[in-house]
RNA sequence: GCGUCGGUGGUGGAGUGGUCAAUCACAAGAGACUGUAAAUCUCUCGACUUCGGUCUUCGAAGGUUCGAAUCCUUCCCGACGCA
């Protein structure tokens, strides 16, 4: 018996786009569906209760960060993240992949997941293969970290994200890879691809091993291949043809054609099984990857920028630290439906950003959630009703206006 | 009234004869952030600028000096002390 079920309900026709339900062991999840990323078992800032409140359907955790603290035993033995978090519905854990990265060939630089096409990256920006000074070091049976927090060593392989992601508890969990940095040359995506899909079948032979785990968390394979079409259909073919419940699309893209990327994969990826386009959150970027084939979707970007006090309104982003917000007395969003919006003006968030006060980063991270959110339950009833393409273009008119 | 110590950019506060448009912090203005090393980071912040520079400043006015925010004199203002 599979731990996660996966059901078609409505297709947008002409594009790979659809609408369905994910059934897991701890409820359902209505796709597409942006996910809530609680890195370390916290949506930062939120109780649980807010995020529920604000509509949200699962909550994604890493794995790293709670082998780290405050233990995978201790949150095992609390009985899963979700119950140690009080977070009732469906949940997923990253596997530490994306930490490879970030800790890794982007540690100390500002390379970031996405470039623009064409982009040369110069200087010490290029990944040389140089892993000198980072936090991450690569070998083909896994990675050493040291830790961010002390500087200690720790040792990641797929066996063991699967054992820590096992003790986590999450009902989909995602296979042990690397992501891969934009700046890197073709023949190191080739390798780290390659790499990947060695690391994959591990984490699936690991995962089925487990009796138990295997029968209540799903476990999904991650898509690799960085900005090369011929890479991300290998990386699809490859994985496609191993028995994930799912699967993630993770990795560095191009930024103007990452929905075209998505597409090469999911036209090849089984059409049976949920996907989830790992750390994407630009409203831009979910019409895309919706309309080419995705059906879940993670993101930071919705609370760390509204910690930073950036929020999205119908008309666009908004920096409520800005001069012109002191003395603006109307919601962040008059559409927006969210406890945010409907009891506070900008003129008191702008107060509560300039003043430090804890509170704004609260308020901005309920209505940030909210309005991604919101936004993919339209898309997906426009799907459902057929409305897609009229809603896709007049948000973004509406919202990249000028 | 006498004495002491002070008056530097939006604020606090460095500098105490030349390398000072003036450390630094804060405030302010703007930008960034896409599987969270992030309640973080970057830039601007005297005036003007063709962004290469140019000009004016250190309570006020005089003076000493090749040269003064820095030394001297007087005045104005503030704090404290004594009357």
């Amino acid at each position: 018996m599979k731990p996660i079920k996966f059901n078609i309900e409505h297709k947008l026709l002409g594009t790979l786009g659809r609408a369905g339900t994910i059934t897991t062991p701890n409820g359902t999840i209505q796709t597409p569906a942006f996910v809530t990323v609680g890195t370390k078992a916290t949506v930062k800032a939120l109780t649980t209760e807010q995020v529920r409140d604000l509509g949200a359907q699962v909550v994604l955790a890493n794995t790293y960060h709670l082998y780290l603290e405050p233990g995978d035993e201790i949150v095992r033995d609390a009985g899963g993240f979700a119950k140690f978090m009080n977070w009732s519905g469906p949940t997923m854990t990253d596997s530490g992949g994306f930490q490879v990265f970030s800790l890794g060939a982007a540690f100390g630089t500002k390379v970031g997941k996405l470039a623009k096409v064409g982009e040369v990256i110069v200087g010490e920006e290029i990944d040389k293969g140089d892993q000198a000074g980072k936090l991450a070091k690569i070998d083909e049976d896994g990675v050493t970290f040291k830790s961010y927090r002390d500087g200690s060593e720790h040792r990641f392989t797929p066996e063991r994200s699967m054992e820590i992601q096992h003790n986590l508890g999450a009902d989909m969990i995602f296979a042990f890879d690397e992501c891969t940095s934009p700046a890197a040359p073709y023949e190191y995506q080739r390798e780290a691809m390659d790499r990947t899909h060695r690391w994959a079948k591990r984490s699936l032979d690991a995962h089925k091993a487990n009796k138990e785990a295997s029968a209540k968390q799903g476990l999904l394979g991650v898509v690799q291949g960085g900005r090369h079409r011929e890479l991300r259909e290998e990386s699809a073919r490859v994985l496609g043809a191993m028995d994930f419940d799912g699967y993630g699309i993770g990795g560095s893209f191009d930024k103007d054609d990452m929905y075209a990327a998505v597409g090469w994969v999911n036209a090849i990826l089984p059409e049976d099984k949920p996907r989830h386009l790992l750390g994407i959150g630009e409203p831009v970027d979910l019409f895309g990857a919706v309309e080419n084939g995705c059906d879940l979707f993670d993101c930071v970007a919705p609370t760390r920028t509204g910690r930073n006090g950036t929020l999205h309104t119908n008309d666009g982003k908004i920096n409520l630290l800005n001069a012109r917000f002191v003395r603006d007395f109307t919601p962040v969003d008059a559409e927006c439906d969210c406890y945010t919006c409907k009891n506070y003006t900008r003129a008191y968030l702008a107060h509560l950003f300039r003043s430090d006060e804890m509170l704004a980063a609260t308020l901005a991270s309920i209505h940030n959630l909210r309005f991604l959110v919101a936004l993919v339950e339209k898309m997906r009833e426009s799907i459902i009703d057929g409305s897609f393409n009229t809603l896709k273009t007049s948000f973004i008119a509406r919202y990249y206006k000028k």
